[in-house]
DNA sequence: GTCGAAGTGGAACTAGTATTCCGTTTGTGG
DNA sequence: CCACAAACGGAATACTAGTTCCACTTCGAC
């Protein structure tokens, strides 16, 4: 139903995000008999589509339903909706990770920094459904390495030349969080409409502009406006029956 | 408990919008008893503030208690919890109608413009709790001048020419939608954050900047935007007990 | 093949919320 | 002052959606 964006070829490095963890380590996951993880695939492909297309408001039977399974199975494998959304976003979380150590590849480091920004809004307009989660679920081992690699980005960019000195990599975390703004609005209508956006905040980035009026963020300060979000989220999902 | 941001004075003409309305033409409202009067604007104020500070999730229930009233009295004067948000969001409109007029005053058309954009940037942090609701609401009166007003800002700036010519009235709109993402995710814990990301964004509207590479939404499309956003969600807020 | 542990489906349970109902209270025109 | 329509409070209702339970299947090691 989403219509799919015409020009500007998307970024590579954003499909073949293959994520079916044989649980390598520590597996305190005794191994799952041949048709339970068949149906665990067929849940969390479920519940992508799902949320993607309707948000993860979507009812846990509606996704059952879309997996062929009853709601039993699904709670077997996943405890709690949150679980499901948290599992979801982990492996986009992981296509973020590809798409910014490929832009760290990248020959020039002003490009660079600009596809992962691109990539980036390809994998938050493509997940629209899940968008406020993907930036505020707890912290863990993917996340931190996504921080480092933008970190990374954005400073080679900055050696370069390329981008303003006065920014910090908070700057760019609060760029994603715009452009979600207007993904949320526009992804159902206008597939394109936040590439122009983010054409106007990437020029923003140049060097030699006006100075800025406010400080950044600190990162403590972002951590806590992740907390924050992701807890009013979270209360409006998933619902503690009891205590 | 939200911290009040501190630089940069908030432009003037957002106080003082008094939305008393005694109902003048044709009044459908055979005039309220003054008890019930009373009671309707301690409603929408606890209302107002309720939304502000924990979003439009929040319960009736908490609304009619820090109202002082019992839920049914809420009820007689606001039969759907949407009214009540909508009356609560046309507050808003009327002010940021009066920002918008305010800064046609102005003298300088850039400053005109920016100032407006800062002003609604003001509201839409004020009114965090309500911001989903501010720019989908169905459409009426109010929000038809501010549109008016608001292409008249754009077009007197770049004639003026502060700002790039490629630029149309639907690219505000979505740099609302911008700011509102921002706002969303640091409005509890800097309230500055978003005046950074404002002065990036007009930066990124000045004249002789790079060529976008994407179209900008049509009317048509910011209309058909709007009207999803705002179904799904009235679809989360006020469930339909039944036909 | 057999047997038991693991898996399955979906009805039933639970909690949270918007909304309704109704007996009681209160403002106000005559 | 009286009467009564309007307004009030809040318990009761209705409905949704997440989660649990359990009688029944099925995989896979021996």
């Amino acid at each position: 139903m989403r219509p799919t964006p015409s020009t500007v070829g998307r970024p590579t490095a954003l499909r073949g995000t293959g994520l079916g963890e044989p649980a390598d380590s520590a597996d305190p996951e005794p191994t799952l008999r041949r048709d339970a993880a068949r149906n665990r695939d067929k849940i969390l492909a479920a519940a992508r589509a799902a949320f993607d297309e309707e948000g993860v408001d979507i009812g846990v039977e509606v996704i059952a339903q879309r997996a062929g399974v009853g709601v039993g199975t699904l709670y077997r494998r996943f405890p709690t909706k949150e679980l499901l959304i948290e599992a979801v976003v982990a492996e986009v979380l992981e296509a973020v990770l590809s798409a910014a150590t490929a832009a760290l590849d990248h020959e020039s480091p002003a490009d660079g920094f600009t596809e992962y920004l691109r990539a980036v809004g390809w994998l938050q307009f493509e997940h629209a459904g899940c968008l406020t989660r993907l930036w505020n679920d707890s912290p863990g081992d993917v996340r931190d390495r996504i921080e480092v690699a933008g970190r990374s980005l954005l400073a080679r960019a900055q050696a370069a030349g390329a981008v303003r000195d006065d920014l910090v990599y908070e700057d760019v975390v609060v760029l994603f969080w715009s452009l979600r703004g207007v993904i949320e609005s526009t992804a159902m209508v206008s597939p394109g409409a936040w590439l122009r956006h983010l054409d106007l905040l990437v020029m923003s980035l140049a060097p030699n502009g006006d100075p800025l009026s406010h400080p950044p963020l600190t990162a403590q300060q972002v951590r806590e406006a992740k907390a924050a979000v992701a807890q009013r989220e979270a209360m409006r999902t998933g619902r503690p029956p009891g205590p």
